[in-house]
DNA sequence: TGTCATGTGTCATATATACTATACATATGT
DNA sequence: ACATATGTATAGTATATATGACACATGACA
């Protein structure tokens, strides 16, 4: 399992080849954090950083969010927030899909986007 | 909208009117915590404590632990971690249903329990 | 009426979270 | 060779989180 730091870095220095402005200085003023945190961030140095960060993060760095905050260890606030109006629902809905196959997951995620209520 | 302390000292009173050891300081014992923190607790005074004081609280009083979670603002971690390992479907699955009704979240887990992958 | 239990007010604190600021050594481009 | 940019080491800090300890007033009960 790749480590937050180590899939920022990665993706950051593989965006400088085609683009000198992927530094890690000027990606952390892009984001708005000090050079120094980025770059324990991306060693592992320290735990990854909040989920604004992350996600200014990702979205510099063109990857998803929800993957990036995975790998932070967080479930982004939105998705907490759709749970803890309906607990019982999606807990049970959650668990249930625990052990399914993704492709079990995406069948579900397909019908019920074109199912009608 | 209840709010978590109204909750719990609901439900401990409710369970006091038919057996005396759910004082607050009894309960908090039995909980692993100060009675002053329960109280303020009860009260809303303070934050709702950790998930896992909640859950304990929880099980005490016979409450279902992701509803009083959910109360606390929180998302119980099993769930999050279930989430956290395929986050992108679970993120799509999980925004998809955000808005729909009751009944049809409930068919797709009933759906999801009896099905055979 | 004294003892014990009850809920609560006040103060204190340990740990985690999420960073900033400064200074420095090395590398790069001209 | 020199100015500038690069990544990093070290130290420090603000805020939030999650409680504990102790004292006190009131009430029940025997």
């Amino acid at each position: 399992m790749t480590h937050f730091g180590g899939l920022v870095r990665a993706r950051r220095e593989a965006l400088r080849r085609g683009d000198r402005s992927y530094s890690l200085r000027q990606v952390a003023a892009r984001v708005g954090i000090e050079p120094a945190y980025l770059s324990k961030i991306e060693r592992g140095d320290v735990a990854p950083p909040s989920e604004a960060t992350t996600c200014r993060l990702a979205r510099e760095l063109g990857e998803d969010p929800d993957v990036l905050l995975a790998l932070a260890g967080k479930v982004s606030s939105d998705l907490k927030e759709i749970i803890r109006k309906r607990p019982r629902l999606f807990a049970e809905l959650i668990r249930q899909l625990k052990e399914a196959p993704d492709d079990a997951i995406l069948r579900v995620v397909r019908e019920v986007r074109d199912g009608d209520w």
